[in-house]
DNA sequence: AGACTTTTAAATGTCTGACAAATAAAAATC
DNA sequence: GATTTTTATTTGTCAGACATTTAAAAGTCT
C-alpha cells in the first residue's frame, strides 16, 4: 500500500466543500482542474489511482470516474489501463484545442440566435486581422493550397456544401500563411464555426463567380505581399457576402407566405 | 412503460462501433453530441432516462452516466433530479463559452511552450481588429470603464498582478465596445489567456507610465472616434509590450546564468 | 549469462444491485 | 377549493464484483 502519494498537492482546493449544492464528482473535477491551471499539477504527470483518489475524497469509484470523465471531456487528462496506467495530466495539443474552439463555436452560433452579419462581421474582422501578416510571411505552400481551392471552387458541378467546403480551406490556409499557431488556433472557432450558417446561403453561379474573383485577388495579393491590396479585398469579401445572405433572407421571407418550396435549388445533381 | 420514446432520433449515429478500441462512455458521449451538433435533439430537449439510455445502447447506468458527465463537461446538457427531471439539451450561453475559451487558451499557451512573441502578436492582432468597430460604436459605459481602469493602473501600490488584471479589464472594454459579441467571445481566449504570461513580467513604475499614457491615447481615440489613431496606439503598445518582456527575459537569463549560457536556459533553482 | 516465455499484480473498464435525495404529479384531507 | 400527504420517477451515490489490459517480475530454456 503506497499511501496515498498526493502528498505534493497542498493546494487548499483539494478539499470538498459538503455545504456545495454541486455533485461530488463536479467538484472533485473542480478540485483537480484547479491543480492542473494552477501548475500543482504538471503535464505528465500522473494522478494517483481512482482507489486512492475516491479513498483522499471519501466517495466512491463510481464519483471518481465521473470525475474523471469531466476532465477527460475537455482534454486535461487522458487515461492508460494496465499496471503502470492511471490518470495522467495531458499536455493540450493545438489540434485537441482546435477541435474544441470549433465544437464551441457551432453551438454557440446554432443556439443563439447570432445573426448572420454579426457573425460574419466577426469572422472577417478577425481574418482581416491575419492579412498583414500572411502577406509578409506566406509560404508556396500556402500560396498553393489557396489557388488549388480557388480552382476547385470553379468546378461547375460543386455542390454548395462543397463550395463551403472549400472557402473553408481557402480561408485555412490564409491563416495558417500568418505563421502564427495562436493566430490559427483562434481563427479555427471563427472560421469553421460559422460554416453551418454559410451552409444555408445558396450560390448561385454569379455569387460564386464573385467571389472566386475575390479569392483571386487575395491570393494575388499575398503573392505579391501587398499587405493593403489583400485587406481591400477581405473587406470587400464581408460586404459582398453579408449582401448575399440579405438577399437570400429576404427573398425566402417573400417566398414562405406561398407554398412551403423552400428547396428550391438551382439545379446541378439533375440530368 | 413509455417505450423508448427515442424514435424521432434515427440518425444512424446513435449506433455504437462494436470494433472501436474507445471507451463505451466516449462512444456514447460522441454519439449524443453528434446529435445534438447536427440538430436532431434541439435546445432544451430532454433525453430519455439514464435507465432507458443505457437499455438502447445495450450497456449499464454507470456508463451512461459516464457518458452524460463527459457531455456535461462541455456545457452541453443540464441535470436535474427529481420526478420531472433528466438530461437536457442545454443552450450554450456566452458567458459559459467564454469560460471554457478562457480555460483552453490559458493551458494552451501554458502546456506548449508558446513564445511570448508569438501569443502577444496574435493578441494585439486580433485586438486591433476590433479597434475600428469600437472607435465606432464605443458606449459612454465603455469609455467610462476604460478611464476607470485607467485610474486605477496609475495607483503606485498596485501590485503586477493587479496591474495585470487592470490591463485585462481595460482591454475587454475596449473589444467589448465593438458591439459584437461573438468577438468579445472569441477575444476572450485571446486576451485572458494571455494572462499568465503577462504576469510573469514585472513593470517597472516607468514602463506602467508608458502602458498609463498609451492606454490613455486609445481611450482618447475611441472617444473621439477615431480608428486610425487607435490603430496606432494598439500598434505602438504591442510594440512596446514585447520589448518589455524581450527586456525581462533578458535580464533573467543573463542574472540566472554564468556568461557562457545564453542560449540555453539553466533555470534550476539555487546553486 | 542472455533471450524468451509465463506468471503476477496493478490499474482501468464494466456490470449488478441497492439505497438516498429531490421533485413534480397525484391522492387524500380539511 | 385549498392545503397537505403520498407516491412515483429520476438523478446522485455507494458497495462489491469481475473482465481486460499492461508492465514488470519470475521462471525457463539455450
Amino acid at each position: 500500500m503506497p499511501a496515498t502519494s498526493w502528498n505534493h498537492v497542498r493546494s487548499p482546493a483539494m478539499k470538498l466543500d459538503p455545504n456545495s449544492p454541486a455533485d461530488l464528482s463536479a467538484q472533485i473535477a473542480a478540485a483537480i482542474r484547479e491543480a492542473i491551471v494552477n501548475g500543482d499539477l504538471i503535464v505528465d504527470e500522473r494522478l494517483p489511482s481512482e482507489a486512492e483518489l475516491a479513498e483522499h475524497f471519501a466517495v466512491s469509484r463510481p464519483t471518481v470516474r465521473e470525475a474523471l470523465k469531466r476532465l477527460a471531456a475537455q482534454s486535461l487528462i487522458r487515461t492508460q489501463r494496465g499496471a503502470a496506467g492511471g490518470a495522467f495530466v495531458n499536455r493540450l495539443s493545438f489540434q485537441d484545442a482546435y477541435a474544441q474552439q470549433v465544437t464551441t463555436s457551432t453551438l454557440l452560433l446554432s443556439m443563439n440566435a447570432v445573426s448572420f452579419d454579426t457573425a460574419c462581421e466577426a469572422r472577417y474582422a478577425l481574418e482581416r486581422a491575419c492579412a498583414p501578416l500572411s502577406a509578409e510571411r506566406r509560404s508556396a505552400d500556402h500560396l498553393a493550397t489557396m489557388r488549388a481551392e480557388i480552382h476547385r471552387q470553379r468546378q461547375p458541378g460543386l455542390t454548395d456544401e462543397a463550395f463551403c467546403d472549400s472557402d473553408v480551406a481557402f480561408h485555412r490556409a490564409l491563416v495558417d500563411g500568418a505563421g502564427n499557431p495562436v493566430l490559427s488556433y483562434q481563427l479555427a472557432g471563427a472560421v469553421e464555426g460559422m460554416q453551418p450558417l454559410m451552409n444555408m446561403i445558396t450560390f448561385t453561379a454569379r455569387s460564386r463567380e464573385r467571389i472566386v474573383a475575390l479569392h483571386t485577388e487575395i491570393a494575388d495579393a499575398l503573392e505579391a505581399r501587398q499587405a493593403a491590396a489583400a485587406d481591400a479585398a477581405l473587406q470587400e469579401l464581408a460586404r459582398y457576402t453579408m449582401a448575399l445572405a440579405r438577399d437570400v433572407m429576404r427573398r425566402r421571407a417573400k417566398k414562405s407566405g406561398t407554398a412551403a418550396a423552400r428547396s428550391a435549388r438551382p439545379d446541378e445533381s439533375g440530368p
